[in-house]
RNA sequence: GGAUGGGUGGGUGAGUGGCUGAAACCAACGGUUUGCUAAACCGUCGUACGGGGUUAACUCGUACCGCGGGUUCGAAUCCCGCCCCAUCCGCCA
């Protein structure tokens, strides 16, 4: 979530930022609305603190006055305390509640997004801040979609997974599963090689972790859980991975910290954006490899683009048709306050597919699950948050497999070849 | 699932209901000493919110000893509920 010091201090870059999201005069109210809870806030604060200030001297003189024997003047003073604890009782509460009334209005404020950030409202207005050059794969004739690739050379199967589990769960076997491995095997070194930590978290987390990265309260729906236990399946690598830092303070000269993971991901939401969920495009379980970032908020920009050319360096190794997207205010993730899309061209379908999503979330998480550092002056700040997928693997295997299939077979990308162990399927 | 023991500052770990935001030690940081390193010595060393102050240094107030309630004029300390952790047993990859 934002914070009430930035929205009282740069409240016209805040609500400059909003209206790129397609938000207008009424909704911008609630920014006037949050200064003034937490004038308020601040003012009940100030009483109650008085209040108690007040009722800590008394107590302290009753000690004082019952070690001199003065019981009379002890007694009354009790009774004065017990009128302030009353108060301040009241004021705790009124508190409590402005409080609460507060972080109701904050966790409903999106991300401001950056000034180089385009006004829009859909997909329609993301603005390409690289296209595809170079023709697309042509295909021969007869070629066909993932899914009945798939079929043909027994890579992966829906219908078992129904059996299994429910729809939306493939299973892969074969040369499949083993493209699927493979795939992991190398992202993950490409990351380790540009210098992030790997990391193997757990797949299910608690609600502080979950609410940590802004899961929860409100995107509660999207995450399968474990009522039993009270743990959430992670939907993205993201939620276990950032949260190492959280309620930390780490010192500057530690930034960035930079850390990967490769975990499979649970989504539970069937609202579709986009009609075309056949085959792989859409799944509630997925695998993925996410970077992760602790920025110092100077060099938070730098990184991202760091991380943008990472994820453009996977697409070129693997020979994908790729586009990068800069996404406008409307399309943005709610934390987000900028992003950068990957989409690869999926031949048989012929359409593109976004598979990687890059985002500097600024302090947006990092306030909200208090992640800071100390800088040399031993002042604490927020830090920035960035992640992006690196990659998702149910789109990229789609692609690879539409991509490069001839009459004789699906060629593998050379870089995956020592992983596989076999170069077509 | 059963039994027991625990949750105090970055770590270890004291703490009789008021003088404890919290001893001591370690780590860290600054300094003195030193041919270098080490040692020794001195000093600093929690966070959040709010007030004052030039959104400076600083200063004052409040809260926080797992979380939430209660008793009391006053709670880290007493009482209740919850959560978590460790160890042993059972089960198991």
């Amino acid at each position: 979530m934002l914070q009430v010091k930035v929205i009282r201090e740069e409240k016209q870059r805040i609500l400059n930022g909003l209206r790129k999201r397609g938000w207008t005069g009424k909704q911008l109210n609630v920014i006037d609305r949050i200064i003034e809870v937490d004038d308020d806030r601040r003012k009940t604060q100030k009483e109650l603190d008085d209040t108690l200030a007040e009722s800590n001297r008394m107590a302290k003189s009753i000690g004082q006055l019952m070690g001199q024997g003065k019981k009379d003047e002890a007694e009354a003073m009790k009774a004065q305390v017990t009128t302030l604890k009353t108060q301040s009782k009241a004021l705790e509460e009124q508190l409590g509640a402005i409080v609460a009334q507060l972080d109701e209005l904050l966790y409903s404020v999106p991300n401001c997004p950056h000034r180089s950030v385009p006004k829009g409202k859909t997909a329609d207005d993301n603005r390409v801040a690289k296209d595809w050059k170079q023709p697309f794969p042509s295909l021969h004739e007869g070629a066909l979609p993932h899914w009945d690739l798939a079929k043909k050379y027994n890579l992966f199967d829906f219908e078992l997974g129904v059996k299994l589990t429910g729809s939306g769960f493939p299973v892969y076997r074969g040369k499949g599963a083993r493209l699927q491995r493979a795939l992991i095997q190398f992202f993950l070194d490409e990351a380790v090689k540009a210098g992030y930590e790997e990391i193997l978290p757990p797949h299910l987390v608690n609600e502080d972790t979950a609410r940590g990265t802004g899961q929860l309260p409100d995107k509660e729906a999207q995450m399968y859980k474990c009522d039993l236990d009270n743990l959430y399946l992670i939907p993205t690598a993201e939620v276990p991975v950032t949260n190492i830092l959280r309620d930390e303070i780490v010192p500057v000269k530690e930034l960035p910290l930079r850390m990967t993971a490769y975990t499979p991901c649970f989504r539970r939401e069937a609202g579709a954006w986009g009609a075309h969920v056949r085959g792989l495009n859409r799944v509630h379980q997925f695998d993925k490899v996410e970077i992760v970032q602790i920025e110092h908020p100077d060099n938070s920009y730098k990184s991202l683009q760091g991380m943008v050319r990472h994820v453009e360096k996977l697409m070129k190794k693997l020979e994908l048709p790729y586009r990068i997207l800069l996404l406008c205010g409307g399309d943005m993730g709610f934390a987000a306050a900028k992003t950068f899309d990957f989409e690869v061209w999926s031949a048989a379908q012929e359409r593109w597919l976004e598979v990687s999503s890059v985002s500097n979330f600024e302090t947006f998480q990092s306030n909200r699950m208090k992640l800071r550092f100390r800088d040399e002056n031993g002042k604490i700040e927020l830090a920035h948050t960035l992640n992006g997928s690196a990659l998702a693997l149910a789109r990229i295997v789609a692609a690879i497999l539409e991509n490069n299939q001839t009459p004789e077979g699906i060629h593998i990308p050379k870089v995956l070849h020592k992983y596989t162990g076999f170069k077509t399927i």
